[in-house]
DNA sequence: TAGCCATGTGAGATCGATCTCATATCGGCC
DNA sequence: GGCCGATATGAGATCGATCTCACATGGCTA
């Protein structure tokens, strides 16, 4: 019956045995229990025992949100992604969350699905739950007022793919223009003058980068620029099919095409074969961003590979000494891609 | 200079405009203030306005620490999936994430990586932030006191894909058990006695389900169980490629393969690929979860399809109307699942 | 023995928003 | 004219952890 009574009891009360619940169980106060479970300042070693004590038996576990009100900071990461969804960016997700945690962080994701004023809201959320430190992919290369203040209010930022005008934040980047260039000299090389490329919002500077190399590359092969070979899509597998098509069926359509991400590579690939142009017979095809069924297609897909595994690991550290109170001037850390060739791309038919 | 002056200041006292200088400055007391704000009670028209004006001017945003502190519970739903990599769990997180902001919630995503005792640290972690309500993915079917001790404290918890042995919880699943016995019963029909099974860790609940519809076909079909035909693998890529080749290097391999899920349908290929086996000519291959690109391969890959797109938003649902002080009893829903044919499946070769 | 430091402990303030309760003012009604 | 209720506002308590400060001891030195 007793037992009943107590199990009842724990059940009404709900959650949150308190500091004053081990406090007043260790007969101390509250100022003691917190020293004792702490360990700092002068307390006994005895009634430090018997406040420790007291916590475990009571499975006592502080209130973060209540340190956080004190402190001004929840142990908590907001990592704002582009998409999620891509794999891009659940791999860095991934690998964010395993190296904050070791730190007794959270990572909380909000993704700004590609949206400016989503991506201010989210940050401004954010903000008014106090996290402790930002790792961003902007939406927008130019319109980010909201980043710069952020940033300017002493808040520890980490930008990781992208980059935002003038602000003044550690960045992990990589070189998106020259691996742009190299692919389109690739293709060049292999005989192509007729390059399309499938893009994603202008807005977004990983589109921009990539859209400057595929241009220097044309200009240093001396091929003139033709504004209607280039494609712009939101970066879904569905978006990308619908603009490859309107890409390829005209008069004089390309013999090559230079998807920007993985998703789009995904739709092209879908999209020439629901047309009937096989690769790389009829098209040849080259995507930025590896992914892992590019090895499963016939043929397989060549692609410029970025060094995904390095990057949510350097933000994250990048992040973490920011929140150890780094003061060095920010810190912008470029990787080199890679061109992985595959049986994708093919010198093109005489016609 | 003044000006400057003012500058350097506001970025001295770093953040934090608080509920106590708006009402200093619509000089009225913070109580009014915050009836002002929060529209609730007595507050005169004019006042009002000036306390609004005031908040407006100096950017008030109400810090949800304190607010939380108060109430007892931050705006946030954790999020465990077993992988967020996984793209079933990454597109649901997509689909949580919309459908709580509507609601004013923000997603915290920690992935669980299928081990029990870091599903148990994130539950504890997420515990003493005070998260609102939990959308999880039981790692183990029967391990989980530590969910049944949550949800025993009142916390609202949805779990999807899987359920945790007497849990009284919400609950949104598919009929793995079903779907499993359909696609061996297609397998069977097909000709098919020495079909493979690759499955990731028995403590998971939907290896469980899918292998007992595995059983309970063969059964029907008078196939006697053949354990040697059972490959164990995680749920990756890399991990299932090794276990695809541990079963098909024997004498006597077995004609078809049936995958349970989408990354081990993506290893197995691949690993068949490299074995020089074809599909569906040497080996007929079904998959548990539909992807992208099954419909790039050649052939195409012939999968049994879960709703995907309904999950996310159900559990959210379903986890908003607990928040919302739903007390009906636990609501278990469990979707169909879809068999998609496509290409790779065909008779066995007679040998 | 007076004085001082090292040690140990508690009362109360603090973080910011919200809520309760007390108080103040006004109009209207008997 | 005085009283009641509707309206309006503020003082202070509260949530839980932590920190400052003041106050006790006790032992030791001068």
């Amino acid at each position: 019956m007793a037992a009943r009574g107590i199990g009842r009891m724990r059940t009404l009360t709900r959650k949150g045995v308190t500091l004053k619940d081990v406090a007043a169980a260790a007969n101390v106060s509250r100022a003691t229990a917190a020293r004792a479970l702490n360990s700092y300042g002068y307390v006994g070693d005895e009634t430090a025992l018997r406040v420790i004590e007291a916590a475990d038996a009571l499975g006592y576990r502080a209130n973060r949100v209540a340190q956080a009100l004190r402190s001004g900071q929840l142990p908590i990461v907001g990592y704002l992604p582009g998409d999620i969804q891509n794999p891009f960016f659940a791999r860095i997700a991934h690998d964010l969350e395993v190296e904050l945690r070791k730190h007794g962080h959270n990572l909380l994701i909000a993704s700004s699905e590609e949206d400016v004023e989503q991506e201010r809201e989210l940050l401004e959320s954010l903000r008014s739950l106090s996290v402790r430190g930002f790792i961003l992919a902007p939406t927008s290369a130019t319109d980010n007022q909201h980043i710069l203040q952020l940033a300017r209010e002493g808040a520890p930022i980490v930008l990781i793919d992208r980059v935002a005008e003038n602000a003044r934040c550690d960045s992990v980047l990589v070189d998106n223009e020259g691996g742009a260039r190299e692919v389109v000299d690739y293709l060049v090389t292999n005989g192509h003058r007729r390059i399309a490329l499938l893009r994603d919002d202008s807005r977004i500077f990983t589109a921009q980068e990539r859209l400057a190399g595929y241009q220097h590359s044309l200009q240093a092969h001396g091929i003139e620029l033709d504004e209607s070979l280039i494609g712009v899509s939101r970066s879904t597998v569905e978006q990308a099919i619908e603009a490859t098509i309107r890409l390829f069926t005209r008069r004089n359509r390309p013999t090559a095409l230079f998807t920007v991400d993985s998703l789009m590579t995904q739709g092209a690939l879908l999209a020439l074969r629901s047309m009937g142009l096989s690769i790389p017979q009829d098209v040849s095809l080259v995507g930025f961003d590896d992914f892992d069924l590019a090895t499963f297609t016939d043929p397989q897909i060549t692609v410029m590979a970025q060094p995904i595994a390095e990057i949510g690991p350097l933000a994250a550290q990048m992040l973490l000494e920011r929140l150890a109170g780094k003061k060095a001037a920010p810190r912008l850390k470029r990787f080199p891609t890679r061109l992985i060739v595959r049986g994708s791309v093919s010198h093109p038919k005489k016609r």
